[in-house]
DNA sequence: CCTCGATGAGACATGAATGTCTCACATGGG
DNA sequence: CCCATGTGAGACATTCATGTCTCATCGAGG
């Protein structure tokens, strides 16, 4: 394997490293190069051949976290029956990635002025594009924007996930409550008709 | 005023940086002393002077979070009428200081195990107790936690002060967006019969 | 006019995180 | 068996924010 071998193992612990340092930056997101190192077993020097530094590392982070959304999107299939029942799938969908996506929420908002991975935009248009649709299909409400919408589920996701990480709220429920809350609201319905949904 | 003017002067002067510190910190979370200091037209010298360090004018600031929240919600009365109406009150109450709220929320999750200042778990208590008044009043459903409940006004308060803050959404819309959202959700009502409130 | 106190400017040391480098090891392939 | 490659350990310089210090200046009050 002298020719290719390197490529295949790099490959491999790059996805390992990524991981890891997804869940530890997930808990602590001010976590130093050398403790990233150390969560993904592999020393400093390592680290930092794989990735030139800890912005590459955050932007790898970035692309990762982007990939898995995008999956989410495509798993959940957002553009298929009731927008109410894509927006459970996508939650549902997402829900494992939520605190990578809370880091990557709080860190974007340091890039200032710099360029925004294109990506995010792409992500926000087909979330938003959802929530057109309800509209559209009178299934959703029209006084409250696509784009308030969009950022308003990323917090309720990065406010889950802190909670969740904090214990204030059981895992299991996590899904449940994001999707409940942003869907039906915290006012009980009214009228006391037979509903058949839970 | 040899004996007793340095009081009043600093204690304007401290007021005045606090006000800086927190509008510069909502927009850059991560500003040097150096930048604070400009910010409130001071040097660094002297701001040094008021705070001990980073960490003091931090802590400072936290204490001018709670103690607007506190503001809040005597203001908003979040236990006299509707629980409905307290919470439409108390969002229009805290939409001034959402920023430097927003601040804290994302400084907050730094303090890792650390002591968290009291004043946010006597806060956190009074809007759970209000969500669990709404529940006992009938007007708010049951399945969602008051905790979660609360967690989430966080997030959605910072995820509108970010969104705001970033020309995404109207500034004037604010409290409407929050509060229509986290009491009705986004799904439309269904029944088409007569509604007497907006 | 003189003096005291606060301020601004800036030098300086400190600590932390980072980026770069070298060297020794050990593991696997030729 | 020997060599090459990836790795770990650690030294080292650099950068940056911070904290501390001194000194000159300015303004108000005596």
């Amino acid at each position: 394997m002298s020719h290719m071998g390197y490529r295949c193992l790099m490959a491999v612990d790059r996805e390992h490293v990524l991981r890891s340092a997804a869940a530890l930056l997930t808990r602590k997101s001010t976590a130093t190069m050398d403790e990233v190192a150390k969560a993904a077993g592999i020393s400093r020097a390592t680290l930092h051949r794989q990735f030139a530094g800890r912005d590459a590392l955050v932007r790898a982070l970035e692309a990762l976290g982007i990939a898995e959304c995008e999956a989410a999107l495509a798993a959940a299939r957002t553009d298929e029956g009731p927008a109410t029942e894509a927006v459970r799938r996508l939650v549902a969908e997402i829900e494992p990635h939520a605190g990578l996506l809370a880091f990557l929420y709080s860190e974007n908002q340091l890039f200032e002025g710099e360029e925004q991975n294109e990506g995010w935009a792409r992500i926000d248009e087909r979330v938003a594009g959802l929530f057109r649709r309800g509209q559209s299909s009178g299934e959703f409400r029209i006084d409250l924007t696509p784009a308030w919408l969009t950022e308003a589920l990323y917090g309720l996701l990065a406010s889950a996930a802190w909670a969740v990480a904090e214990g204030r709220v059981a895992p299991k429920d996590f899904t449940h409550m994001i999707v409940e809350l942003l869907l039906g609201g915290v006012r009980r319905p009214e009228e006391p008709a037979a509903r058949k949904e839970s």
